[in-house]
DNA sequence: ACAACCAGTTGCAATATGCAATCACATGGG
DNA sequence: CCCATGTGATTGCATATTGCAACTGGTTGT
């Protein structure tokens, strides 16, 4: 057997599995969006992503474990995407970007809403939403919703129907 | 002016900056490995990057603010490469990175350690090493080294001389 | 003078990405 | 049944990025 990991280094690694343009796009779609269906993740993207990229990076990840497809029960061709516990714990990697970029990027005030709560929340927001996380996608159970509940209403409230995203086939 | 970023979004933004697989190794070896002349990151770097992505990825990195370059004043020839506090702020970002690597990729145990030691740390220990980093890079009052002097030693005692650079030229 | 070293640049093949068109299959309505 | 629509992809092709070796123009040390 080869080597075919440039380095042992968890950065390294961790780069080589989601270092590029589109990968953490898709999951935090999946994580802050609640998009699960090819077709929601395709369309309703802000940044417009490629039915081939997006389908690329949806069977990696179910390969890497931080996907799980199964199919949805009332509609035999469409495939439901589920994080796994690894994916799940990129929520406090994402946040973390979402607060780097938030100071030190031009980024629109109305789509840094939703760092700004996780930021502001801090850690221990962090473990509530993925607790929501996982009850929704492992079927963990879970005592409320609020904190889905106010981040996706910040979301949507800010972006709503003003979005025009840029669907392509 | 024609807007050229996907979106407004802090995510995205951020993965425009620095989402491919050779930024953050940069970084990475500015900050931890405390590398910061042009040959130290190409021979040193445990991944081998090639001299054309470093020269692009450090002149993009000048551009957008993260790096400062100067003239050594020992050795006219010689560019130093110093840290801006943008970049300061990406240590809890590659902490994270860090972290997740060594809990769900095979990263090998010695190069873990250093990522190990920041998680077990925590934002204060983060704190500290930044301010380490600042009186480094900035020229900021620092009243000690210790943090450095723990990560950098842990680091060279796993790795020493037994990493073999694939240098290039 | 001369070898060694410095920060890059250049040329070129291989690979990855972006994008539009297309595919096979499933569902729902008439 | 027939056909429009929606599903998760795949294909072809142009462009962009990467990997790699060779090379450049200048500097330092002896």
């Amino acid at each position: 057997m080869t080597e075919p990991h440039r380095s042992g280094c968890p950065i390294n690694l961790t780069l080589e599995l989601l270092g590029d343009r589109w990968s953490l796009i898709v999951i935090r779609d999946i994580i802050f969006g609640n998009r699960r269906y090819f077709r929601e993740l395709l369309t309703q993207s802000e940044e417009g992503i490629a039915s081939n990229i997006l389908a690329d990076r949806l069977k990696r990840f179910v390969e890497n474990g931080l996907l799980t497809r199964t199919d949805d029960p009332d509609h035999r061709q469409k495939a439901l995407y589920s994080l796994t516990e690894p994916a799940i714990q990129l929520v406090p990697l994402l946040a973390q970007i979402g607060a780097w970029g938030r100071r030190y990027t031009p980024a629109t005030h109305e789509l840094s809403v939703r760092a700004q709560l996780l930021e502001e929340g801090g850690p221990k927001l962090w473990a509530a939403f993925m607790q929501e996380l996982r009850s929704i996608h492992l079927g963990a159970p879970s005592k409320g919703r609020s904190v889905i509940a106010t981040l996706q209403s910040a979301f949507e409230r800010a972006v709503g129907e003003s979005a025009r995203p840029k669907a392509r086939q």
